[in-house]
DNA sequence: AACGAGGTCAACCGCTGTAAC
DNA sequence: AGTTACAGCGGTTGACCTCGT
């Protein structure tokens, strides 16, 4: 198909930018807002290729970039995020806020990969990759207890995003009221059909609809990951709840669950309900996860610093 | 102090998806 | 339907920094 180059080539400068650019492209999107990326440097002044000005405006300029070193919950979100999408960093950046997909990416390279690393852990598939590792999730059947673990690590992350859009959701739909749940109810009411207010404000139905709910609903089918009724070994190691209580939707499985759930006048019982559900399961295999392999946590608890980590896995 | 190795991160490259024509 | 332009994405590079010898 051919395609031209974005920009000319010739005589546009290349390389680190100076403070005076900076100066011109940030003075120039706040006056005008950047526009055609293709012609602003025309306009601005700057003899830079488009792209490279929206680069560098995204990833360093942007007002609402944060700063300084990630948190231990950015660290968490991360890793759990990426054991959901995989190298998705502009998915992953879209959940912290402030973050950039660069510098999640790079964080990712330079930092967690080598932590988990270190904690044994295979960073592209998530599988024990040392003896010293394997040791460690032990049990009956390792393959499917690590996945199993690893899902519920996703599960937790979708439940949090859900639950976060949704009062975020809320919370910008409407100004008058702080009561959360009254909220929710207004604004799910004020909605002229479901269908709108899944695109605009279900942000987990919009989840389940994407590639992470394809690909975990795959899982599903395929009983990597046990259904939540039918899994003996889990209801046996870890003392898991009756689902179908909860739910009080009979025999369901989580896909059948949320199909059901897609067709609910309900949503907004439906989704708390679906939250509730999420953080119960994962709760119980968070805990199992943690207490096998040392979980997230341990890659941020100040008794494992990377000193003794680094002693500990040599 | 000098040097090299390894780490970090901003910036670039090449590709894809998509809207406009 | 085909082509083009554009924005955005993920992978890679290379300049700079830090640390150990």
């Amino acid at each position: 198909m051919g395609r031209a180059p974005c920009c000319e080539k010739q005589g546009l400068k290349k390389g680190p930018w100076t403070p005076e650019e900076d100066k011109i492209l940030v003075d120039y999107i706040q006056t005008h807002g950047h526009g055609s990326w293709r012609s602003l440097p025309k306009l601005a002044g700057l003899s830079r290729c488009g792209k490279s000005c929206r680069l560098r405006w995204t990833n360093y300029l942007r007002p609402d970039i944060k700063r300084g070193p990630f948190t231990d919950e950015e660290q968490k979100s991360i890793i759990q995020l990426h054991g959901i999408v995989g190298n998705k960093w502009s998915t992953i950046a879209a959940q912290l806020p402030g973050r950039t997909d660069n510098e999640i990416k790079n964080f990712w390279n330079t930092h967690l990969k080598k932590r988990l690393r270190r904690m044994g852990i295979d960073p592209d598939t998530y599988a024990p990759s040392s003896p010293s590792a394997g040791s460690l999730s032990t049990g009956a059947n390792p393959a499917t207890r690590h996945m199993a673990q690893w899902e519920t690590a996703r599960l937790e992350a979708e439940a949090r995003l859900s639950r976060e859009s949704l009062l975020f959701s809320a919370a910008s739909n409407t100004s008058s009221t702080s009561d959360t749940s009254t909220t929710i109810t207004t604004t799910m009411d004020n909605k002229s059909s479901t269908e709108a207010m899944c695109a605009e404000t279900d942000y987990f139905l919009r989840i389940w609809n994407s590639e992470i709910g394809d690909a975990f609903r795959k899982k599903m089918d395929t009983s990597a990951v046990p259904k939540i009724k039918a899994e003996p070994e889990m209801i046996e190691e870890t003392g898991s709840r009756n689902y179908n209580s909860v739910s009080g939707h009979g025999d369901v499985t989580f896909a059948g669950f949320i199909d059901n759930l897609s067709g609910s006048n309900d949503v907004a019982d439906a989704q708390d309900e679906a939250y509730r559900i999420y953080l119960e399961f994962a709760g119980d295999e968070l805990s199992l996860f943690q207490s096998q392999l040392g979980g997230i946590n341990a890659l941020f608890s100040s008794d494992l610093s990377e000193a003794s980590l680094d002693t500990a896995f040599k």
